[in-house]
DNA sequence: ATCTATATCCGAAACGTTTCGGAAAAATAT
DNA sequence: ATATTTTTCCGAAACGTTTCGGATATAGAT
């Protein structure tokens, strides 16, 4: 049997509203019954039942988390893992736990997000993952439960979000491959629904355009965030334009099958084609040759989304959208253009 | 506003009592009504409070997650997440929902595992990555929770647990560098609290053993599963013991470490010295050179541990135990002797 | 001694469900 | 027509908390 506040009350002989206060620290009950409560709560192994409070109050102390790739396909970046390491560190600081709605499976799909959250009546909920042309993201945006999202650019009454400086990423990248004497470079970017590929692709044109660099639209392919799309597109790229000397990926995953390809075709790296990735994922260090990408804190993007959830929660801070930064870090996948 | 079961009757013009048993699908209810109050539902927008609803039935759809490791260090193998992912499939063919708790930071450990999961009232816990000396495990598995353990040997009246076969897995892997005619086999185990070193030391033994090769104590250390702390126990290891010709080592992580230690001594691996690992992380196959190791299915390992406790919780099953195999992958860690 | 202020305590309602036991209404049998 | 069964509905209690408003007791002031 479980001891509820009542079997206190009994044992201690005051009536349940003074275990509760005398349990919450209130002043109104004396020190002498607040310490015979106290004791008997350790004696009878008392746990409150935050189902029971969270009804009543109207908080639950939890935040949902609608994480799209907590699947199979995403083991080889450790990206949501990280992101999640960092949601976790933060809830951790606070009293809140985390619950996680998973939102791949087909049997979910009845349910919007809105409802997910409502039914579990989460305080709060962080996204991640999710299309921008999500049906059910504007929904969830829209209710009245605050929201942050991650790489999502929403901002309004309830909603904030966290992200990195795409374009000034993307942008130092090129720039890079532009000061190794490349001109001729392509781009495998993401896909078009998502807000970093479109960013990364701004940064792209805007360094090409700064160093009076035509951009052409022939030598941008979609590689869907995915090492086999961009192994396939690649290809298509490198055999349709053998001028082609530096290729910049949107995620290092996507390098990597870029890189396969290059090899497949007999092109060395970096001598007749220069790769640079982004993100900076594990493997970018360890791969062969080891990868020049953008480096960017997953682990941090994820900390600061849990904080500015929180922190709004708490009332302490209205909805913002937090900014992180991005460094370039140069390996043996570029170098400089061969004449 | 949100809309409750009150709201729906007022509107339909019934008592809440039909209201509830038209959602839930009773029979007691005609069909006209029970459409009048769906279309309400839908309406008004309607989703239950699963918090009341626990609070009744004393049953909240949820699983707890006692994991370790949820944090910044492990990132660099994925292990944890795999399992993250197998557990949260598994949870989705049913309706659980995810809690995690986090057994980390300092703040929670005023608070029992067992308390955490009374709080919330989760209807089963799966926990992973704690040592089998923490005072807080024997409490929640003397507990009446249902639990599910993935590697720790627990098996009782509401606790099982799930593992692989860690004595069979080590000992492939020595029976393996046996075959290529290493005789002098050192090991680098985890430590002494992890119920898997216990068993992959067995299994090293074991095939040492059945091929008359006598074990010696002093070529045996523990590495702590970190991978700097491999790498400065394997120097002690090589500078010591010279006719050490290959190395078992309990985990990928402290594999790799003790490859850059040899490689720091001037050993080439795997021509003076072979390697192997254990896990089969995803760097084991981009590390230069590509490990030799035993492969082990986190993500299905997670998944039995989630259908395990669901069909635990559901009654369709007592606790019990699955062990899962694994698979000697060759690569080029190890290669024979040279005399 | 009475009056006022303060320190302690408590009853009862509320949160949103589910469920038991029974009542009312409708359908069927006699 | 009445009696019986079946269908459909409902009132009230229960789950374990928190909290409002007020009650009682104790202390201090006059």
């Amino acid at each position: 049997m479980t001891t509820t506040i009542k079997d206190i009350a009994k044992a201690a002989g005051v009536s349940v509203t003074t275990v509760s206060r005398a349990l919450n620290g209130y002043s109104d009950v004396s020190e002498k019954t607040r310490k015979k409560i106290m004791t008997l709560a350790k004696e009878l192994n008392y746990s409150p039942n935050t189902l029971a409070r969270g009804l009543v109050m109207n908080v639950s102390k939890t935040i949902g988390l609608l994480v799209s790739g907590l699947n199979r396909e995403s083991e080889k970046d450790q990206i949501i893992f990280s992101i999640l390491s960092g949601i976790n560190s933060s809830a951790s600081e606070s009293d809140y736990d985390l619950v996680v709605f998973n939102t791949n499976s087909s049997k979910q799909r009845e349910k919007t997000y809105t409802q997910l959250c409502r039914e579990r009546r989460v305080d709060g909920v962080i996204i991640q993952g999710i299309k921008t042309d999500d049906p059910y993201l504007l929904e969830v945006v829209e209710s009245d439960i605050p929201c942050v999202l991650i790489d999502i650019p929403v901002h309004s009454d309830n909603v904030g979000y966290v992200t990195t400086d795409n374009v000034a990423g993307a942008k130092k990248a090129v720039e890079h491959l532009i000061e190794l004497g490349h001109r001729n470079i392509a781009m495998v970017n993401g896909h078009s629904k998502a807000f970093v590929s479109k960013k990364r692709l701004e940064g792209y044109k805007m360094a090409l355009e700064e160093s009076n660099i035509p951009v052409k639209q022939e030598w941008i392919y979609d590689g869907k965030f995915e090492e086999h799309s961009a192994s396939v597109v690649a290809k298509e790229l490198l055999m349709k334009h053998p001028e082609i000397s530096a290729i910049f990926c949107a995620s290092d995953l996507m390098a990597l099958g870029v890189i396969t390809t290059a090899k497949e075709l007999g092109l060395r790296v970096p001598e007749d084609v220069s790769i640079v990735g982004y993100d900076d994922i594990l493997l970018a260090s360890y791969a062969t040759p080891p990868l020049t990408t953008i480096s960017q804190n997953f682990y941090q993007l994820g900390f600061q989304a849990g904080q500015l959830l929180i922190s709004m929660l708490d009332g302490k801070t209205d909805p913002q959208v937090i900014t992180l930064g991005t460094k370039l870090i140069v390996r043996g996948s570029t170098t400089s253009k061969s004449f």
